[in-house]
DNA sequence: GTCTATAAATTGATAGAC
DNA sequence: GTCTATCAATTTATAGAC
């Protein structure tokens, strides 16, 4: 390939990210995304030889930056519970806050698509073993008080991922449709969430 | 309208909220839609004029059954913070654990179609201030702690909801796929999370 | 009201020139 | 590699008979 292969590939892609990402697989439009790309319409089945394996790539691409990376390392790292919550919490929600689009992009297409993850994605995945036992063993040594591990997970990942893909229900009903209250408020989870969490799961005195 | 009128109507609406819950409003087919309803597809358009006002016509209707009736009531006659969130959580997750469908199909149409929230949905809507001020005032009261109406608002809503939306994500990841566990685990939830949030409002000792 | 047949529009994909 | 022109398939919508 030659240097302006890679930058048209590379546009196309781009492109085609923004109008999956803003209107799901079966709403995107080819011309929209050979429009936005600045080239034409024939060259996205030139190098991608149709709307399907252009998506596919765009949600490999999609899934490695919303994922792992700095997760992985997180869950290596800590050695407890609470220092696992606040540290996961506050690097997670950063991470969506600055790529809003992208958690209601996944979701739709793994709803919609549920033999998606059953592939690759579950095995290159998450060391989830890993949190279940540090969540388990957290109890035992009374850091936290006993809770079900899946209960605690999926508290954690809600308050996180929940209210960017609900922002369009949130920010009119309980911020007057205030724009920068919102990413204030979105904001200020990253300490907020991780608080909340750690009070509850405080043990029993 | 005679009697037959009014079953072939609904039966279209049936059919309809069936193929626009699975599919989408864009990956939902008339086609389809008049199949499920065992009439054709020239029937469809005599009563709804067209793919639009018919996916309007369901909106409406899947609105209301998600909303208001209930929670409403419950909003009303609750005194305190406590027991508006054990109330609430309880009513809440059950009426959406039975219509699980509804809360992906409704965050669909408001994030991709946002100008549709400012409209008739706001007014008729939650008497959203009374939770604020019951919030506030069970805090000045010290039933519960300092918190941010919308922060606790949001968490609530957040864990209610999200593991509904998200089955086919954490199903498979945290439940290895056991579709009864995944259920039981969304039923366990009426209880456990409105002690989760309880536990973490709790006033300062 | 309900059907069949068909139009009209949209859109993903390909052929072929340059 | 990139374009124009066009095809083919899908799908919404309508015309017109019964």
């Amino acid at each position: 390939m030659t240097d302006k292969d890679l930058k048209t590939e590379e546009k196309i892609l781009e492109a085609a990210a923004n109008e999956f990402l803003q209107k799901g697989k079966s709403g995107a439009r080819m011309q929209e995304i050979a429009n936005n790309a600045g080239i034409n319409k024939a060259l996205l089945h030139y190098y991608y030889r149709s709307k399907d394996k252009l998506f596919e790539s765009v949600f490999t691409v999609v899934i490695k930056k919303l994922l792992l990376s700095k997760v992985n390392k997180i869950i290596e790292e800590e050695k407890d519970a609470i220092g696992l919550v606040r540290r996961f919490v506050a690097t997670y929600i950063d991470i969506i806050n600055k790529n809003p689009m992208i958690p209601f992009f996944v979701l739709e297409e793994i709803t919609k698509n549920p033999g998606r993850l059953t592939n690759s994605m579950l095995n290159s995945g998450l060391p989830i073993n890993k949190v279940f036992n540090l969540i388990n063993d957290s109890a035992k040594q009374g850091v936290i008080r006993e809770i079900e591990p899946q209960q605690l997970i999926i508290n954690i990942l809600s308050m996180s991922i929940f209210p960017v893909i609900g922002r369009n229900m949130f920010q009119p009903i309980l911020f007057n449709d205030n724009k920068k209250a919102f990413d204030q408020f979105l904001e200020s989870r990253k300490t907020e969430v991780a608080d909340f969490i750690i009070r509850s799961i405080q043990p029993d005195k």
